[in-house]
DNA sequence: ACGAATTACTTTGCATGCAAAATAAAATAA
DNA sequence: TTATTTTATTTTGCATGCAAAGTAATTCGT
């Protein structure tokens, strides 16, 4: 049996387990905010800065643009923001936080630490390791892509 | 702003993006097999041993128990495999691969070393140290679980 | 200025991921 | 044994992720 195909050899498997262990964990932290993680992503975005481009909310996120009209649709529909057409570029469409989802970042500020908690037994050296070498693997993948 | 709410400080995040770029990364390299990266994870532990439950497969695998339905089917009409109901208990399913999902195999060999060839940058003492952070993280999640 | 690329988004079709409900069959309890 | 509970799998409904096609508006090239 050649090793490489094993499964538990796999690196992608452990981000893909990982990955949905993530999402998963934040479900009932995000209940009270009634979001999904994606949305939850699109608004962190947006509570770090507000009225910007729908393709810079996409670079800064890396949702699927296709999904991200669904989400904006969605966040529009529970009042949390709104996208209106820029006067300048009329291709363009910029995102703005209502007043009812800037208010939302104060519930959302509990939401980092609850986290957190549940990854006890991962020192902050240990986070700081693996942090530094995600950011290392991602370089990996943009590098390749063209 | 709270620095724990900015996306660039979660480690959620990188799970998400990273786990998004290695599934689009191995489309390309699963096309010649003409499946999807759950598919490839699905036969990947066939490849390792035959003949298993439905429900050990789900274990292995850590798929949802609604996408693999399908994802069997899938498997089946390509005839990869063939799924049988287990004569002993009825509630249970055996999956077997057929002789065309055995072969396939030889062709999804290759795929761990082009994966690998798109990761260069990463050491191997790097990957490592990735592999026993991913674990430790793992962890965290099937203990808080319950 | 005019038609051809380019850009910013949305829509579409297919494949999951997930929770919850539905089924069917086996194990248990009373 | 019969009713209850548990187990194994499928189905359903909703929310993405992704590639590709479709739109509308802007910029380019000549």
């Amino acid at each position: 049996m050649s090793e490489l195909l094993k499964l538990e050899n796999q690196l992608c498997h452990r981000f893909y387990t990982l990955s949905n262990a993530f999402t998963r964990a934040y479900r009932p932290l995000l209940k009270a905010l009634d979001i999904t993680y994606p949305q939850y992503v699109t608004l962190m975005a947006l509570w770090e800065s507000d009225n910007i481009t729908i393709a810079e909310l996409l670079d800064r996120t890396s949702i699927d643009g296709g999904a991200m009209s669904l989400i904006l649709k969605k966040l529009e529909d529970k009042t949390y923001l709104r996208v209106v057409k820029d006067e300048q570029d009329k291709r363009v469409k910029r995102v703005c936080l209502t007043n009812t989802g800037k208010q939302k970042k104060h519930v959302a500020e509990d939401v980092p630490m609850q986290m957190l908690c549940k990854l006890q037994g991962m020192t902050r050296e240990e986070s700081e390791t693996l942090r530094t070498l995600l950011d290392k693997l991602s370089g990996c993948f943009s590098q390749s892509t063209p």
